[in-house]
RNA sequence: GCGCCCAUCGUCUAGCGGUCUAGGACGUCGCCCUUUCACGGCGAAAACAGGGGUUCGAGUCCCCUUGGGCGCGCCA
């Protein structure tokens, strides 16, 4: 199911126990400039806040010349499913966020890192520790009444010879838990959130390995940051605590710590944390909604990062501009009107063809286009694309954009909504007339059908709305379009005067 | 509870001691354009959480309070 990346197998081979002096990539060329790494765990889509980070990883790099890697966190066996990994690289890959080599899967690593356990428990700088479950959570409901944070209290740390085989006599399998210092304070200096300052009587000695022999998250990461040559950690400020920790694991190795940068987490409406109960959302589900990558990408970098007044970059001016130091150690909420703007900016300036191309390719996302998909011929495309300009000014998202379009792909006799029903009673009288003008137009363009039209309403006295309206409505069966002279040119005249016929006979409405 | 982080319009933000009667964007509300709806243009309402300091001078520096967030697993 899950393999073993060509990039695992050469860290295995030459990086292992220790890295060399010059890593290098599978191809043998020299690593150069920075390393991040983006590192979700599979366990769910790929949601909003995962996405801004593997944008901020994949900005970092880019800016910098270096690398974004991608690693796979599937060490929790129970959750981990390959959907969720499909996911999350199909979200990456939507969004334009390519990463460097192989995907690194961090399971397929556990012998590694049950090796540097070892290391860790010959050097004395780890130790076993057989607590169980209940005597763990007695300990942390006493640190707790008595005011101390809920930590492992060590008593496992010094045993004796005695106590161990006593341990072991009654069949308890030991975890393998880190001597972390007790003294003194560890120091994060992160690159967003500044000096940050731990007591370490705070942070306990935490489990390297668990009584099965797997590797926990906090000891896998750390590994594999050390054997991938990751020099830059940029991950969610939830795990800002963690580095702490983690910063004890690269300690007792004697490791370097990778430079850190600690983000914010994206928040909901309501100031939390994004989570399911405000409906968090995949990046497949932007996707469905109609977002075009490029607006979500501005709109992500946006959140919590800013270059003065500048709402619009390009791909390459945000590379060009992205710092970390100018990224906020406060949370953004997560604003969908603005997203919807942005997206609406991006499909105007859009090119036609382009445009047009993105709809067809997001067609299988969205929600009940089947039909419209099915109904796309060469002929159908010519149309899509010769109405773009009119349609795009009035869609924030592809959805929109394909809502507006529905009345290029309508068949006869129209279904008609409510509204033009009305609209097309109330304006019968002009029909059979601007029916005749039509037909009798000399030539069939926009300009041509308004002169008819136009000479219509002189004819009669009647404002240009009153006859617009109607035909509207009998031409797209529905109150709102482009502009109409541009309708009558996109439907053709034969399809545009058999539509307003169908009006006449009584076919509709 | 303990630890860490944060605090400018409803939201995203500019501001890095004087140029702030606090600027931009989204949203909201008017007006204009107009064949509908949009787009576009113009305009309006809208914020420095509170209190102490420091300083000639504080949105900007310090402290406290309040509020919010995150973390505290043999999850990641």
């Amino acid at each position: 199911m899950l393999r073993l990346s060509v990039l695992t197998r050469f860290l295995h081979a030459s990086l292992n126990p220790l890295r060399s002096k010059t890593p290098q990539f599978t191809d043998g060329t020299p690593m150069s400039g920075p390393v991040t790494r983006f590192a979700p765990s599979p366990t769910g889509f790929l949601h909003i806040g995962g996405a801004r980070t593997a944008l901020f990883n994949w900005l970092f790099a880019r800016r910098h010349g270096g690398r974004m890697l991608l690693r796979i966190e599937d060490t929790d066996r129970e959750r981990s499913t390959d959907a969720a990994i499909r996911e999350i690289i199909d979200g990456l890959s939507w969004l334009g966020l390519t990463w460097d080599g192989d995907v690194v899967y961090q399971f397929a690593r556990a012998d590694r890192h049950a090796e540097v356990a070892a290391e860790l428990l010959a050097a004395d700088k780890a130790y076993h520790c057989y607590a169980t479950p209940e005597e763990l959570v007695e300990m942390r409901e006493t640190a707790r009444a008595e005011g101390r944070p809920p930590r492992y209290d060590g008593r496992w740390r010094d045993a004796s010879a005695a106590e161990v085989a006593a341990a072991q006599a009654r069949g308890v399998k030991p975890v393998v838990r880190l001597k972390a210092p007790r003294e003194g304070e560890t120091v994060i200096e992160d690159a967003v959130q500044g000096r940050v300052t731990f007591p370490n009587k705070d942070l306990d000695d935490l489990v390297l390995l668990r009584s099965d022999g797997t590797p926990t998250y906090m000891l896998a990461v750390v590994v594999d940051d050390h054997d991938m040559g990751v020099t830059q950690i940029i991950r969610g400020d939830d795990h800002l605590t963690n580095a702490a920790r983690q910063t004890h694991i690269y300690q007792a190795m004697g490791w370097d710590v990778p430079a850190m940068a600690h983000i914010p987490l994206i928040h909901g409406a309501d100031g939390a944390k994004l989570s399911k109960r405000h409906g968090a959302l995949g990046v497949d589900a932007y996707r469905a909604m109609g977002y075009l990558p490029e607006a979500l990408r501005n709109y992500l970098v946006r959140l919590g990062w800013s270059q003065g007044d500048r709402e619009f970059f390009t791909t390459g001016e945000m590379i060009e501009a992205f710092d970390l130091r100018q990224v906020h150690r406060s949370p953004a909420r997560f604003d969908f009107a603005k997203l919807e703007n942005m997206n609406g900016h991006y499909m105007r300036a859009a090119d036609d063809a382009a445009l047009t191309q993105a709809l067809i390719d997001t067609l299988p996302y969205l929600a009940g286009r089947a039909t419209m998909a099915a109904a796309l011929d060469d002929a159908k495309r010519a149309q899509l694309l010769a109405a773009m300009p009119g349609l795009k000014a009035r869609a924030k998202t592809l959805n929109e954009l394909a809502e507006g379009a529905e009345f290029l792909f309508a068949r006869r006799p129209l279904p008609m909504a409510p509204k033009a029903a009305e609209l097309v009673a109330k304006g019968k009288a002009h029909l059979p007339a601007l029916h005749a003008r039509l037909a009798a137009a000399p030539e069939w363009s926009a300009a041509a059908t308004e002169a008819a039209v136009r000479a219509e309403a002189e004819a009669t006295g009647a404002k240009l709305g009153d006859l617009a309206q109607p035909l509207r409505a009998a031409l797209t069966g529905k109150t709102t379009s482009p502009g109409i002279f541009d309708v009558l040119d996109v439907l053709g005249r034969e399809e545009s005067l058999a539509r307003i016929g169908d009006c006449l006979d009584g076919a509709v409405a």
